[in-house]
DNA sequence: AGTCAAATCCGCCATC
DNA sequence: CAGATGGCGGATTTGA
């Protein structure tokens, strides 16, 4: 078997576990796959490392605990791929990206003999404190890409894709994205077909289209500080198909229209209407995903008037119509 | 694919 | 006074 890359992933007290995991999860999946493939193995996989201040144990973020292999001083030599995952502490204004000055100097030390240099999650502000995201492209999790772009004006913070490579060097977004950027990695490495076994193994997806926004509706939208309007957001994505026009979401909270969007805007960032649309379109795309109901069906549960309209949607913020969408993003594995 | 009425939403201002 | 709220006009977007 040929050399293993070798792929040396950071760790430390209070890291996201599945930043840490996610990555290795794939990378030892894609190992597995390569190994197994039709040329007889000669290929070769990956390894994976865990390296921190010192070897031994490491308390993840949920108390989890993880044992570093080598220290970060034995980690020299032919290293591949360096990954820098992300950690929030708890700060007076709320959740703030963990800065570790070990790790920082680690990957400012590691990243001239590597071929790669990553981050998942809020480990993008680590790797832009160590100089390696100036001048270029990157994406953090969406909670903190506000703060990376304003600590450190070279970089050129784009809070949208799922991950971003500028050259030798690839940041995603929040936390599970680190698999789809290990896996992009794989397909770099040993071309779309063992990344597609790679995902499907994992049950996974190859890539979603377009950005981290796009996933979650609840989650790119600022958090309401007002109960209410957090109530009514839940109220909307369990009641789809009811009346969610502007006049009726006012009524629900004994509000004017007129002060009922300008507090909605205020609180969310987006406004009623795009809101309801935005979160309908996410339940018609998992519904598209996940079953085999008719297209008409699934238009009618997720509150849209028509087929039409669903379609509509769907061309405006995905580029796609519905049945591209099934084609192309049908889990394997599903039915 | 184009049309047109309806819905959305924001600036501006009055009111509480 | 400051801040929250509501009404109106109308440009723009949306849906049937």
């Amino acid at each position: 078997m040929a050399f293993a890359r070798r792929v040396v992933i950071a760790v430390f007290d209070d890291v996201e576990l599945l930043d840490v995991t996610g990555p290795a999860e794939v990378f030892t999946a894609a190992s597995r796959i390569v190994a197994a493939g039709r040329d007889g193995g000669h290929r070769a996989g990956y390894t994976v490392t865990l390296a921190a201040r010192r070897a031994g144990p490491i308390r993840t973020a949920g108390g989890v605990r993880l044992v570093a292999d080598v220290a970060f001083s034995e980690t020299a030599g032919p290293v591949d791929t360096i990954v820098v995952p992300g950690a929030l502490e708890v700060g007076s204004t709320g959740p703030e990206p963990l800065v570790i000055p070990e790790v920082v100097d680690w990957a400012a030390r590691m990243a001239p003999t590597v071929r790669r240099v990553a981050s998942v999650c809020a480990g993008a502000h680590m790797l832009a404190a160590a100089g390696l995201l100036d001048g270029r492209k990157a994406t953090t999790h969406w909670y903190t890409a506000a703060r990376l772009a304003a600590d450190f004006p070279n970089v050129h913070v784009d809070p949208d894709p799922i991950f971003v490579r500028s050259g030798p060097v690839w940041t995603c977004a929040g936390v599970s994205a680190g698999m789809d950027l290990a896996l992009a990695m794989v397909a770099a490495d040993h071309g779309d077909s063992v990344a597609l076994a790679t995902a499907r193994w994992l049950v996974m997806y190859v890539k979603r289209p377009g950005g981290q926004s796009q996933f979650s509706v609840p989650l790119s939208t600022r958090t309401p500080s007002r109960d209410d309007l957090g109530a009514l957001q839940r109220w909307i994505a369990d009641n789809l198909a009811a009346d969610l026009s502007v006049p009726a979401l006012a009524q629900r909270l004994h509000l004017s229209e007129r002060h009922f969007i300008r507090v909605f805007r205020q609180q969310s960032g987006t406004t009623p209407a795009a809101y309801v649309d935005a979160v309908r379109l996410e339940a018609a795309r998992r519904m598209l995903e996940e079953t085999d109901s008719a297209v008409e069906t699934v238009a009618a549960n997720c509150g849209f008037g028509s087929v039409e309209t669903l379609y509509r949607s769907f061309r405006r913020r995905l580029a796609a119509t519905p049945t591209d969408y099934r084609r192309r993003f049908r889990s394997p594995v599903a039915g």
